[in-house]
DNA sequence: GATCTTATTTAGACCTATCTAAACATATAT
DNA sequence: ATATATGTTTAGATAGGTCTAAATAAGATC
């Protein structure tokens, strides 16, 4: 008999899942408030609650942790999430770069019926758009993200864009609205999945410059580190 | 520079439509309540906001009635239920009687675009399940519906099954989840869209008897009155 | 180790949507 | 026309999720 978790306080425990995936350790605060877009107290008194639930353990001053319960929701809602891109993609002819919103809506509103039928249509995948491992659908296990980031790699290097920013860290002020917009604008500079880039130099700040048939591109650590990329 | 309708008003916007298709003139305080599952008091309330809003006019004890910016939420609300409805019909094997309340939550949460592209999948109709008429996509006009209601016919007539029970009123508790259950249980008894049945009687209160290859059965006025028919 | 800065939490307020209990209108019946 | 029943609204409370401003803890610097 599981606890309820309402909307909100799924996307809290995907988002801490998220953020944990990247920076293991404990779930800060004010990480969890850039990510959800919302002011650190209101972070603080939904990580009170979450704890009561039993869903997170949560100490003061030192964030939160998944427990078994928290993160099981955690899975089931990215794999709404990773579900519904693909769907998309495959089934209604968005571009890659359109279905993030979207799926961000959707994943708390399919049954568990949709659920299951949008899977079967797509052939119950291991992985969702390029490579995003999809858990699975009894929550217990999540195939092995074989990617690296962009942003890891050096000077001379070539790599296949495999995917791009469906979460995103630190920066100043990244509510969920900029997101589409920012990967058109990938888009539009040749950051698509499957293609080619070479990365030309690591400047200072992590700032990197890379290359491709649509000239050279400067790409802010932030970003570089939100794309996943395969060596060539 | 439409005022914002939250998804709670956008259910009482599309439910004060449907019960004005079936009852002409003003929507009362309780039958609204009673569709919406929740109390009178919590009704009266989110009129008086509705009409702020500019959605609705509202006079106190004499109901409500949709003005031109309410009809126009109510019609985009059932145009994507019934959009979504046809389409985990066709697209991904739905049974008719399951695909109600998915609609009935996806309806407040798909987008413009995704909206498109499902109309689109399915060659931008008119009608939705078994005739159930579609808004246009500029949400002007609505296609006739062109059924009658199985409680209106007499003894001896023979009709097709429509389609059945998208909105319910009249009993004393009906709120949504029990909807499925109901439909189910016409669906074993033969009340399918697509096949006939003979009117044997009609007996006090409304009750009405049909025969079909499943037998003889008896359904209260509330019921028969949400089944459309067309005659044969 | 004392001080300054930054992160986090507490306090108090607000808005939406809901409820129950009580008051009040309207409609119906005698 | 008055009494009764039914439907509707008012009043006041609650729960979820959010905010800003102020207080406090932790971490960094000298």
């Amino acid at each position: 008999m599981r606890e309820h978790a309402s909307d909100v306080m799924q996307d809290y425990l995907k988002n801490i899942y998220l953020i944990n995936r990247e920076n293991e350790g404990q779930v800060s605060t004010s990480d969890l408030a850039m990510k959800m877009g919302v002011s650190a107290p209101t972070v603080t008194s939904m990580l009170v609650k979450l704890g009561d639930k039993g869903f997170i353990t949560y100490e003061k001053y030192k964030g939160a942790k998944l427990n078994t319960e928290g993160e099981a929701i955690a899975l089931e809602i990215l794999r709404h999430h990773r579900l519904i891109e693909r769907y998309l993609v495959e089934f209604l002819g968005y571009d890659w770069s359109e279905v993030h919103e979207e799926a961000d809506v959707l994943e708390h509103h399919i049954s568990e019926e949709l659920e299951r039928r949008i899977a079967n249509a797509l052939g119950n995948p291991k992985y969702g758009l390029y490579g995003a491992p999809i858990p699975s659908e009894d929550l217990t296990s999540i195939a092995k993200d074989e990617t690296t980031k962009l942003g890891e790699h050096s000077a001379g290097e070539i790599v296949v864009i495999e995917r791009v920013k469906e979460n995103y860290i630190g920066s100043e002020n990244a509510p969920r609205t900029r997101d589409s917009e920012e990967l058109q604008y990938l888009a539009e500079i040749g950051i698509i999945p499957g293609k080619q880039v070479k990365i030309e130099s690591v400047a200072p700040f992590g700032m990197i410059k890379v290359s491709n048939e649509k000239g050279e591109h400067s790409l802010p650590k932030e970003v570089s580190m939100s794309i996943h990329v395969r060596e060539i």
